[in-house]
DNA sequence: AAACTTATTGACTTATTTTGACCATGTTTT
DNA sequence: AAAACATGGTCAAAATAAGTCAATAAGTTT
């Protein structure tokens, strides 16, 4: 059984696909009212499935004639996807943020599932070195997890 | 006498046998009541059994509609060459012979270049905070070294 | 039998989805 | 311009479900 926020998020996905579109534009309380539910749940699907770190930006207006607009971000130069990259990652990192980011990547085609496999490995790796070996305090870990994976993804993106 | 945690990891084996798929979904709650356990030994299961290193990759999300995914990334016939990799790395490792090894693995189409890039970065940056953060001693590099590059190709030779 | 490893439990924590009441901002009508 | 109407936004509560951690317990090795 799939939640509502997935079905939603899902539909959304189609009206990108059915002609490569960069962009769509729809009405909140109508596709509420599609799927029978209250319209703020809209947001959240937005929010939860359709983030700047996912890729997409937003605008809408409200009033009469009020819009909601998606658009799909694309990453034309490695150079400005790998800056995006580095701005995602941060200074630190937990596992599970790592995890999600990697999840997402995998999902949109930048990394494969093997690679994806691998990083997880090189990242668990560090942090039970960290932990078992040198005691390190979690934020610790999670600035170097921050390094290794800003600096594993943006090779990947350059190469 | 076998374990319960034998008993649940062998159940979620079959279910990936059942149809040869390579992922599966599943509730905590219901598997915690089917095998009449508390929820978290399903955790304990996953750690233990289904982990990276061993070819796994799992997602999983909280709350309502909550799952867990586990992915297997494909399996060959991998327990031997997985050894053999073991034995070719062997317990330490120098930087230059794990590029020799590396280069050979590529050339030889066990890891392609991207992944081959991925390795060489996560092993320069473990030599590198190993040699900067806690200035660690070249042996103690070697094993460092060998222990990450073991993990990796392993989980690789496995999926 | 001591030391070590692996398994079991449960109290506490964190995350996601759904819903609704209330707020903010455009457009259209008067 | 003011009032009425049409939209979208925010926030927080409730319900649901997974994760963590540490204390024991049960097996294994030495």
């Amino acid at each position: 059984m799939s939640s509502l926020t997935k079905v939603i998020g899902d539909y959304i996905v189609t009206l990108f696909g059915d002609s490569s579109k960069s962009e769509i534009v729809l009405r909140r309380k109508d596709l509420a009212e599609k799927f029978g539910c209250v319209p703020s749940q809209i947001n959240y699907v937005l929010r939860s499935r359709f983030s700047p770190e996912q890729g997409f930006l937003i605008q809408s207006q409200r009033g009469g004639h009020g819009f909601i607009r998606i658009m799909q971000l694309r990453f034309g130069d490695c150079g400005e996807y790998a800056d995006h990259l580095e701005d995602l990652v941060g200074d630190a990192i937990s596992e599970q943020d790592s995890r999600r980011l990697m999840v997402s990547l995998q999902e949109r085609g930048v990394i494969s599932p093997r690679e994806r496999l691998l990083v997880e490995v090189a990242l668990r790796n560090q942090d039970e070195q960290g932990r078992v070996l040198f005691d390190l305090p979690p934020y610790k870990r999670d600035t170097m997890r921050a390094e290794l994976l800003k600096k594993i993804l943006v090779s990947l993106a350059m190469s």
